[in-house]
DNA sequence: GCGACAG
DNA sequence: ATCTTGTCGC
C-alpha cells in the first residue's frame, strides 16, 4: 500500500513534469505587448498572492489587485478563500497556487463593471520560471515574477547572488544577472531599496524580457517589494484575518 | 545517493 | 507561508 501511495506521488511529480515542458514550448520571452514604459499607456499592473491561516495551514486567501501606475493607488481588489489539497512542493509550486489565481483573474475579465482595469501586466510572488511563467502563459498576459528568496536551480544560490552584489566593484549598482551553470539566464537579484541589504529576485515570467521586467520594477518600487505585490501581500492577510470562516468551495474538491 | 529548495 | 517586540529612522 505504501509502496502503491508512493507510486502515485511519483506519478503526479511526472505528470507535472511534463505539463511544465509543455507550458515552457508556449513561452514568450520578449516584450509582447504595445506599451512601452510610459506609464500613461502602461496604466494598470496586477499582483497576486496568497496568504495563509497560522491554524489551518491548508486554508488560505488568495489576492488580486490591480495599482494604477500614475497614482500607484489600488483600483480593483478581489480576494478568495480556499482550502488548497495540493501540497506545496519546491519547483511544484503554480500547481498550488495557479488555480484560484486563474480563477480570480477570470472573474475580473468577466466583470463588465471592472473589465476597463483589467490588468496589463501582472506581477506574481515568486520566482518567474515557476508560477509566472505558468500564470502568464495560462492567462496570455504579461507576467514578472518578484522573489523575496531565489529557488535553487541550475547550480544558482541564495548566498552565491548575494556574493556577486557585494563583489561588484561599481558601487552604483544594485543588480546583477543570476546565470546558471548551463550559461542559462535564470533573472536578476536587485537591492531595490537603498536601505534594503537583501535583494528581491526578478524574473521573467511570460511575455516580456528580464530587461523590461528589471524597468518596470524599478517604475513600481516604492519599498523593497514592488507596489502591486506589496499590496496583494498585506491585503491578502488582512482580508484573511477579517474573514476567517467564509471558504470558498467552487474550486475542484478531490473526492 | 543525499541534500538544497520559490510559497 | 507562519510563529514574533521593540526599535531605529524618515
Amino acid at each position: 500500500m505504501e509502496t502503491s501511495a508512493t507510486t502515485d506521488e511519483q506519478q503526479q511529480i511526472n505528470d507535472w513534469i511534463e505539463a511544465q515542458e509543455l507550458l515552457k514550448r508556449r513561452l514568450i520571452l520578449e516584450d509582447d505587448f504595445s506599451w512601452g514604459l510610459d506609464v500613461e499607456k502602461l496604466r494598470y499592473v496586477g499582483g497576486v498572492d496568497l496568504s495563509f491561516s497560522k491554524d489551518d495551514p491548508s486554508i488560505a486567501c488568495a489576492a488580486l489587485i490591480v495599482l494604477d501606475t500614475i497614482t500607484l493607488k489600488v483600483v480593483y481588489q478581489d480576494f478568495s478563500i480556499v482550502r488548497l489539497h495540493i501540497p506545496y512542493i519546491p519547483g511544484f509550486l503554480a500547481f498550488r497556487e495557479a488555480p484560484v489565481l486563474l480563477e480570480l483573474l477570470q472573474t475580473m475579465k468577466c466583470n463588465t463593471a471592472a473589465h476597463h482595469l483589467y490588468p496589463q501586466l501582472l506581477m506574481v510572488d515568486g520566482n518567474g520560471f515557476g508560477l509566472a511563467c505558468h500564470l502568464g502563459v495560462l492567462a496570455d498576459l504579461p507576467t514578472i515574477g518578484i522573489g523575496k528568496n531565489l529557488h535553487h536551480v541550475d547550480g544558482l544560490t541564495q548566498s552565491g547572488a548575494r556574493q556577486s552584489l557585494k563583489a561588484q566593484n561599481d558601487c552604483t549598482k544594485n543588480l546583477v544577472i543570476l546565470t546558471g551553470n548551463s550559461g542559462n539566464i535564470w533573472g536578476a537579484a536587485m537591492r531595490s531599496t537603498e536601505c534594503s541589504l537583501k535583494p528581491i529576485y526578478i524574473s521573467t515570467g511570460h511575455r516580456i524580457s528580464l530587461n523590461t521586467a528589471i524597468n518596470v520594477v524599478k517604475l513600481l518600487c516604492k519599498h523593497r517589494v514592488p507596489e502591486p505585490i506589496r499590496q496583494a501581500d498585506i491585503r491578502s492577510r488582512e482580508f484573511l484575518q477579517k474573514h476567517p470562516t467564509v471558504i470558498n468551495s467552487n474550486l475542484p474538491v478531490k473526492r
